[in-house]
DNA sequence: AATAATATATATCATTATGATATATGACCC
DNA sequence: GGGTCATATATCATAATGATATATATTATT
């Protein structure tokens, strides 16, 4: 039945805040949405056109002084409505694939000490990716942004935090459990 | 460059432990994997014969009495080995669309009641999903599963919980400010 | 006894998404 | 002069989803 179509309702948000291109978007989403959206560009360019032809979004090409033109897409009141309707709906459960876990659910075909050294890379990389989330609330606070488009901005930094918090919490328990695990039957 | 073909490997996962038809495959990931993986049909069953004629399963026809025919795989020596590689190599970070967020991201567009009742939903949703964890619990402990099969589906099922609390404490605190700043501004 | 709903089981398809690559411009550096 | 980097749009093969189709048998309802 219902299409859900995120990435027509990502780009719709994204024009609320202000005009931009579809690099644009793809560097905000890249740099400061990271912990909850991901967007390709073979999926940003066809559906901006598509929006544009829907007449929720208008668009013009600036001349790059320097650098390549870029196209430059303003959302229309249209635009607007159509993302205030898609607001108000239930936000749909994300399926997961978590390939970690993947792993792990079949790790007793490894030797214990090959899984975790497999969760102490993802501890890394989720310690490193919490060093990001004090840049970006510098960031929210900074400039002349909006003050309650600020404290929405903090409560996803402030999801992601906790998230990443809690995986790495659940790192060290499992490196534990497995450590323990090694000690009683040293051979697997 | 490297494709990933998740679902190539996760069949090969799910088949190491013992074999199956896709529909057990689909049954089994949408009730006790569903808080790490997730798989569709339009997937599966393409694989699964993209699989067989790779020579890393095998598969035979069951007659069903009474039910339909079912095909039912087995994973070669050849799958094995295969899996045992792909289980060495770094597991990828998983990319998010977490819908929730990017509607917050833009929630001063609503009135902050809206919002709130949007986080109240999936909260209520997550509560739900903790409760399971419970019954996977028990269903881990109870026959004669592999004690090595056992302890790393336990850490799958303690990552799952782990996530969801810290979520929930999340929704409470994102209820708790969103129910300040309508007291500062009730016309917002 | 007829009808509806549910569970089992495989399959296909249009739409959506990813990841990689192509193309082009100018800046900066050695 | 060559190499790399940032900017910017575009396209394509592959992968994934969600929906629907088909078929059989059991159980529940009217």
């Amino acid at each position: 039945m219902g299409k859900a179509k995120p990435t027509k309702y990502a780009i719709l948000s994204l024009l609320s805040l202000e005009p931009m291109s579809g690099y644009d978007m793809k560097k905000l989403i890249d740099v400061s949405l990271v912990h909850f959206w991901s967007e390709s560009y073979g999926q940003l360019y066809p559906t901006l056109r598509a929006l544009e032809s829907e007449k929720l979004v208008t668009s013009r090409r600036e001349r790059g002084s320097g650098k390549p033109d870029r196209i430059v897409y303003t959302i229309t009141r249209k635009g607007r409505w159509e993302l205030k309707n898609w607001l108000r709906q239930p936000a749909d459960i994300p399926r997961v694939r978590y390939e970690l876990l993947l792993k792990l659910f079949v790790g007793s075909m490894l030797p214990v000490e090959s899984n975790a050294e497999q969760i102490r890379l993802q501890r890394r990389e989720l310690a490193h990716g919490l060093s990001k989330f004090r840049l970006y609330r510098k960031m929210v606070m900074e400039d002349g942004v909006d003050p309650m488009h600020r404290v929405y901005f903090l409560l996803t930094i402030r999801h992601g935090e906790m998230v990443a918090r809690a995986r790495i919490r659940w790192c060290d328990e499992a490196l534990k459990i497995l450590g323990e695990v090694a000690k009683e039957s040293p051979d697997e």
